[in-house]
RNA sequence: GGUGGAGUGGCCGAGAGGCGAGGCAGCGGCCUGCAAAGCCGUCUACACGGGUUCAAAUCCCGUCUUCACCUCCA
């Protein structure tokens, strides 16, 4: 039986976790919910693409030949009030903003998308979608006569399937505004109002105006994976109600949709989700700030399962460079023992049958993590004890995890970051240190130390050599 | 009020009826000129109260606390 068979995932619609059956053998479609480009990123946006990076690149580890599109809500009120507040073209901003988050994406290993669409550039199939929908009496336009389109919740007994909900026990909200007709029905089409720039305006067969947030990704990912396809991924927050309201619009439209909903979980500081007002607020430049290399923010974003949320504070970027360091420190030990350890292992004959089942069971990662550090150990043990056999086997599977997570260290991904170390001068030091070892001046062997430790560089004594890496 | 979660050792964080996940920090030891690295050991935890069972952190009932969503949110 081959790996891609045993794939399970943790379907947020059936709230269980079910066996994962793509629609066309050895393909898998996943659509995801990207950010609005309305400011810089944050911690959570970065958890989230790098989930379904990891989702992506286990998939094809299996055998699958995946098709991951994620979005770009490039036209918003945020989006609209942000520009204005700086005085800037909004279209300037979101490309700004937008540059912002690749850069981010790829600090952290990132992978682009396989298709990345933006809001703007599907506005005609957005409003072929509405037309569709007010066709089948599931749409219509404001009692008001405005160019305000709504869906009509009412219209859709199945209203509320996503997340369980009845329309009768959600909250009722504020009375209803510019001609809607219950106040769980939302926009599909936005009239342009007055004091918005001609820009954020497109011609529709109900008057100037832009489209509502969940239309946007209705008509974007069945325009990219078709009316039926594999998953459909998203931030927690999303579920309630912008996937609800999707999946509504999308099968009051016909579409057969996603078949399964994978929702990530959130990251959490002070035991609470992060926002501005609380003061909890943790920026992706906060984060590159502990870490410009970038892989120990990769790597503790991998800590907890995708579903669970994740806990920030001070400190804990360290305690991933600590892994990132004890990970390094075995590679340089395994390599003096094993040659070619650094070539592209990422086959599924080097990992672990623990590390599969894991990966393959909802994706859990630390699971799959404990399973890394587990065989490190082994294998350390293993060069202790000289069975160079086993020490072969294990640092080879070692290093086929960190492949597949992408977190390994000596990969040309992570490269050190500049350092304006001489290189020469400290291997001049290093000589001098040991020549004075070799003369059991001990004194002057740890004053180079200490000289060295300045420097920034942190020296271990092998027995054939000393080694130095810059902190 | 409704919906979905969560409470695990100093911290992070898996697991989900029996076999001490893992990491970080700490402590003891081995090794080493000393460090570092590594290994071994140690710290043996599952909110609370009942119940089921030969056996419960895991199942059932109840209680408490807490988070998310129902407004824009990854």
């Amino acid at each position: 039986m081959s790996a891609q068979l045993s794939l399970s995932l943790y379907d947020s619609k059936r709230q269980e976790k079910v066996a994962f059956t793509p629609i066309v053998d050895g393909q898998i479609g996943i659509y995801v919910c990207g950010p609005t480009v309305q400011s810089e990123p944050h911690a959570g946006h970065l958890r989230s693409a790098l989930v379904y990076d990891v989702f992506k690149s286990w998939m094809a580890a299996i055998g699958y030949d995946v098709k991951l599109v994620r979005n770009v809500t490039d036209i918003d009120d945020k989006i609209l009030d942000n520009a204005s507040t700086q005085g800037i073209d909004w279209r300037d901003l979101a490309k700004n903003m937008h540059a912002a988050f690749d850069q981010a994406y790829a600090r952290i290993g990132v992978e682009a998308p396989t298709v990345e669409t933006f809001a703007t550039e599907y506005i005609e199939q957005m409003q072929q979608l509405i037309s569709l929908l007010i066709e089948r009496g599931h749409a219509y336009q404001a009692a008001d006569g405005s160019a305000n389109v709504y869906f009509d919740s009412a219209s859709w007994p199945a209203y509320g399937e996503l997340t369980n909900q009845r329309l009768a026990d959600m909250e009722a909200g504020e009375a209803t505004a510019s001609g809607k007709k219950a106040p769980h029905d939302f926009a599909l089409w936005k009239a342009h109002k007055a004091g918005e720039p001609e820009s954020a305006a497109w011609q529709s067969p109900w008057g100037a105006g832009r489209p509502g947030w969940h239309i946007e990704c209705s008509a974007m990912s069945t325009g990219a994976l078709g009316n039926h396809f594999d998953i459909h991924g998203g931030g927690l927050d999303l579920r309630f109600p912008h996937h609800e309201n999707e999946l509504a619009q999308s099968r009051a439209a016909g579409f057969d949709y996603a078949n399964y909903w994978v929702h990530n979980g959130l990251v959490n500081s002070n035991g609470a989700k992060m926002s501005k007002s609380l003061g909890n607020f943790v920026s992706a430049a906060d984060f590159f700030e502990q870490d410009a290399r970038g892989l120990a923010i990769r790597y503790y974003l991998l800590t907890a399962h995708y579903r669970a949320n994740l806990e920030y504070h001070d400190g804990i970027i360290e305690e991933a460079k600590a892994n990132i360091d004890r990970i390094e420190n075995f590679l340089r030990r395994a390599s003096q023992h094993v040659a070619n350890l650094d070539a592209g292992l990422n086959t599924l004959e080097h990992l672990p049958q623990k590390f599969v089942q894991q990966m393959n069971d909802d994706l859990n990662v630390p699971a799959a993590l404990a399973e890394l550090h587990e065989t490190m150990r082994r294998a350390n043990a293993a060069i202790d004890a000289g069975e160079g056999l086993a020490v072969e086997e294990l640092s080879k599977s070692v290093v086929a995890m960190l492949n597949v997570l992408k977190i390994n260290p000596i990969s040309s991904d992570w490269h050190q970051g500049e350092s304006n170390i001489d290189v020469a001068a400290v291997e001049a030091l290093i000589a001098q240190r040991n020549q004075a070892r070799a003369d059991k001046d001990f004194a002057k062997a740890d004053a180079i130390r200490d000289e060295l430790t300045k420097l920034g560089v942190t020296i271990e004594d092998a027995a054939d050599k000393t080694h130095w890496s810059v902190s």
